[in-house]
DNA sequence: TTGTAGGCGTTATCAG
DNA sequence: CTGATAACGCCTACAA
């Protein structure tokens, strides 16, 4: 008893064509005749082939996302997949999802490409920051969306992400509390986004009229693990910064963790912000301020662009922008004396 | 210029049977032609069809995964996804998401029954844990596998999880340290895991000749903020237990933050254990003492399983079981005189 | 408004 | 070992 449109088409005594209209909504049929094969179609509990329709229709309804391999489960991640995949599937798109995981295997970007182009899908979004550079000997002709690129590739759309609106209300606010040397736990500066991150967070600095010193910005990996190794090389210095910003969330609380072993008080003896604004910020101890990059809005924002993309909207008026902003908590104080 | 395997066979002179022999890696083929197919395959890029392989092989290759809704950003839901979708990919499967908010909605099941059914999913893997008791009006003929459900079901395979283990472990090592009023955080106890675990744990401590007392057991959301807020009833009392348990880490990490906030120090005045061991738990302060739950290796084995239903393999020797083991970190203590 | 027939890209069953 | 040819389940002109 194979359930097919062919054998609906049969008991409800019509032709293939006729159901497969009322599967589409078109108007044409006759309502009588619709309610008919729609009772039918209920009854047997009949549901069309998505590959078979994809196949006839020549579209996939597939949309493809490209992460970066997690990288020490940071949580970020998981959720840019998550609210992606949500948005997609209630717009009836399905999404593949690829892991490059560029450090390890260069080829990878290679590897998902092929995936992709199997699956046929519709568009890619490109949402991991530093595998852009790998992607133009991609070449596929399919719309793309990249999140927080360096620079607007031709014939692709990108969401800018507006770092510097953030990094500036963090710097003032900690410069309101009278802070002057603001110190920087930075991931490797040779990903783009940590590039970019400290740009934005330099460049704030300076519109506030101050200065990042060089001594006062420490590279380490963007991990839990990293905040917790890199903050002491902040800590050690002969003078050393009275607050603290970081890449992101995870490597903040890393950070945390060392400095309370090591008896400091966040919040007390040191102000500290984070990146990102994970769900856990508010339940650390002290809750951590931090600047706000939410990936539900990210992803959203993204699969929107692709979405229009797709749809052939109009490319000028879709300049999509993210928008950082910064988020008060208990991680903050003024300098000690 | 259309891509398919049909202009693959006009630029190499054979015919598409031949070509798709190639694909297909079939031994028959010539070695010498092959290899001519194989370089035109690759000069131009070719990459067969996934949708039409799929619809002429009647296969889909394609699994789905149910997981319920994320409660408030939970890691380890997020995680599970992951790493299915790893194990997947790796086995040349595609993996359906859907995910299944029953408290709102209690027909997503159906939905996602729906969803998998259109897609042509070979099989399914439920995940989550509170929706089994919905999935038996979705009367589907195709593998299926839970992990935890409370009793195996006909027809499907289950991944049992050994709650107990971990939690024996925990207890003793509590004991060992002096504690005799043990008290337990628990999510809420309609839900089926929830209830699983409240069981463990209560033989655990019978098994140590111990009760657990009913007014040491809150039942709050298995939530950062149900921690947070559930806690104080157990603090409140007349007399507190001198450790707590936790149905999960994000309570426990909740639970932390409120009697930290109240000058409580966790490890020191308190002892307190999470469940899950997630990637957060070490940077915590303290790190968070927990029951490991690895949401990694219970993807690999849900996945594994579902594979070998797949492929038929024999049904008896095939019972799946995850262990959870205790983990020692900072969060307890001797019990505070 | 409905039915007929051909095609989407691939596999699989036959002959040759 | 290779090549026609008929599926797979659905969509879509085109014809009726």
């Amino acid at each position: 008893m194979p359930m097919n449109i062919r054998e609906i088409a049969r008991l409800a005594r019509v032709s293939r064509s006729t159901v497969s209209r009322v599967i589409n909504d078109v108007e044409t049929v006759d309502p009588k005749l619709s309610r008919r094969v729609q009772a039918i179609i209920k009854q047997v509990g009949y549901r069309p082939n998505f590959q078979a329709q994809a196949l006839a229709r020549g579209r996939s309804h597939t949309v493809g996302l490209i992460v970066s391999e997690l990288s020490g489960g940071n949580p970020f991640f998981s959720e840019i997949i998550l609210f992606f995949e949500r948005a997609a599937v209630e717009a009836g798109y399905e999404v593949l999802i690829s892991f490059a995981d560029v450090e390890a295997h260069p080829d990878s970007v290679t590897t998902c490409a092929i995936r992709m182009q199997e699956r046929q899908v519709e568009g890619i979004a490109v949402l991991t920051f530093g595998i852009e550079k790998y992607l133009n000997t991609l070449s596929i002709d399919i719309p793309m969306i990249y999140a927080g690129a360096d620079e607007d590739l031709p014939g692709t759309r990108n969401v800018r992400i507006d770092y510097l609106a953030g990094m500036q209300e963090a710097v003032k606010h900690l410069i309101d509390f009278g802070h002057r040397r603001i110190g920087y736990l930075s991931g490797q500066l040779n990903w783009s986004s940590m590039r970019t991150r400290y740009e934005a967070l330099r460049k704030a600095i300076e519109d506030a009229g101050l200065e990042l010193e060089k001594e006062l910005v420490v590279e380490c990996a963007h991990t839990w693990e990293g905040g917790a190794q890199g903050i002491p090389d902040l800590l050690n210095l002969p003078k050393p910064p009275t607050a603290v910003m970081c890449c992101n969330d995870v490597a903040a609380i890393g950070a945390m963790k060392t400095m309370s072993g090591r008896g400091i008080r966040v919040g007390k003896d040191i102000a500290l912000i984070g990146f990102d604004d994970l769900p856990i910020c508010r339940y650390t101890h002290p809750s951590l301020s931090t600047i706000r990059f939410s990936p539900r809005e990210l992803s959203s924002l993204a699969f929107q662009a692709l979405l229009e993309e797709l749809q052939g909207d109009d490319r000028e008026s879709l300049q999509r922008e993210y928008k950082t902003r910064f988020v008060l908590r208990e991680s903050t104080c003024a300098p000690k004396v």
